[in-house]
RNA sequence: CGGGCUGUCGUAUAAUGGUAGUAUACGUGCUUUGGGAGCACGCGGCUUGGGUUCGAUUCCCAGCAGCCCGACCA
């Protein structure tokens, strides 16, 4: 992409009311827009590394079968009141200034929905197990927005649900969901804790989830980073400097982003819809379902929060928004640098505009992307590459250059 | 929802009870080109409502909005 056509801009200062640093980073470098306290829009930049991270939750999803759907966002108060959570939901109105009770939510789960959805096609131990998965918008009524994007009041999350016949054939697949996840996070660059957690509005049960180191993080957990077990301190009896119960090392206590969670849901749900099957032996039980999200929009924000510099983001490459930021010097142009690496499908973010070499510099730095390809008076027919979490350039010839980013 | 702080050109900031300034961005022209270039000209602003006052962007009250702390929470 030319970025002389990129519809938005670089400011010149941080945005005076973020202190949150993902915030401050996204906003200034024009990845997203901050339309209300914890409501965002995701600009082209960041929509990309939206998109990214989605790709590869979508590649893992159905590597462990999850088929992926697209659930209703407005839910009949029906749903929510057959399992009690009525009471904590973001409601909607149909019609303005309908004086009338509200009886609509906005998503802020799926757990209801989907159960009354398997409910239709699911009648005998041959349907099960299956999983299905969305990625979608979730509303929730946060008393207090905060750190920009890691708590909104709107935000992109992904939801796996998965359907068995028993306890046991759901603990089999929610060990199978939880290594997907540590792919997931390993491959968008984030170290995270497979970590023993609370239930919350969800279930009774002890769940999991995936927590990731950061000062900035609301939830403090005890770690291992030998074997990247924890515990979230809400259940943990575990102690700073004791023993890991897994592997023996020395556990650290420190607060953690949680940027998924897997529930055990049992049978929950399934017993408020009356969802369920007969066992070969004709025997009428219920489906045991699972529950797993990943916030997809706090992911990138907690990238930007444990991958950054003084000077800019120094995005994992795999959710970058570009592979190469190119950046044309003074009179020089790039433009069959550019044409020859879009050819070769390497995604480039080429700095073609009119403006001096430390603008251009400093703003390559503020948007992080991996590879920075400078082309001026001073490197001849050569290209001078540096990698974003690197000091050192290098000068190399173009074809040594595309065979480093291909 | 309780507490605190803050609302001034697009952005970031300053001053002021009596004509609101600077930087940057933006527009035009010329020069310039390796770490946010220079000159000239131009465009553009006091969150809303009430109160005090001859006069309020400024002081007071309330609302609204944003951020931070707490409670709550993916």
């Amino acid at each position: 992409m030319l970025q002389s056509k990129l519809f938005t801009k670089i400011e010149r200062s941080f945005p005076k009311d973020e202190e949150a640093l993902n915030a401050r980073f996204l906003e200034r470098a024009g990845f997203i827009y901050k339309n209300s306290a914890g409501v965002y829009s995701y600009l082209p930049l960041g929509w990309r590394v939206i998109k990214k991270i989605s790709d590869i939750v979508r590649e893992e999803m159905d590597a462990i079968g999850g088929q992926e759907i697209f659930m209703a966002a407005l839910h009949d108060k029906r749903y929510l009141k057959a399992t009690g959570r009525w009471d904590v939901e973001v409601v909607f109105k149909v019609i303005e200034g309908d004086k009338r009770e509200p009886s609509f939510n906005i998503s802020w789960t799926h757990e209801e929905v989907i159960a009354e959805i398997a409910k239709k096609y699911v009648n005998s131990y041959r349907d099960l197990p299956f999983a299905a998965y969305q990625i979608q918008t979730k509303f929730r009524n946060e008393p207090r927005a905060k750190s920009g994007l890691l708590r909104g009041r709107e935000f992109l999350m992904k939801d796996l649900y998965s359907f068995h016949e028993s306890e046991e054939d759901l603990s089999r697949y929610y060990e199978e969901v939880g290594k997907a996840y540590i792919k997931v996070f390993g491959r968008c660059g984030l170290k995270a804790f497979y970590t023993l957690a609370a239930g919350g509005e969800f279930t009774a049960s002890n769940t999991h989830e995936f927590q990731v180191a950061s000062e900035v993080g609301e939830d403090t957990i005890f770690a291992c980073s030998s074997c990247m077990y924890a515990e979230n301190s809400e259940v943990s009896k575990l102690k700073d400097g004791g023993k890991c119960p897994k592997c023996g090392e020395k556990i650290k206590e420190t607060k953690s982003i949680e940027i998924g969670n897997i529930f055990p849901l049992g049978t929950k749900y399934s017993e408020a819809f009356n969802l369920n099957f007969l066992d070969k032996e004709g025997n009428k039980k219920l489906v045991v379902m699972g529950s797993y999200g990943i916030g997809v929009s706090r992911l990138m924000a907690t990238a930007v929060e444990v991958s950054h510099d003084e000077k800019g983001i120094i995005w994992p490459e795999a959710i970058a928004p570009f592979r190469v930021h190119l950046l044309a010097l003074g009179e020089s142009s790039a433009k069959d640098i550019y044409n020859d690496l879009q050819n070769k499908d390497v995604e480039v973010l080429y700095d073609d505009r009119d403006v001096s070499p430390g603008e251009k510099l400093v703003e390559s730095d503020l948007i992080g992307l991996p590879f920075r390809a400078v082309v001026s008076n001073k490197t001849g027919n050569m290209i001078e590459v540096k990698r974003r979490n690197e000091k050192e350039s290098k000068l190399m010839d173009k074809k040594e250059f595309i065979k480093i980013v291909s």
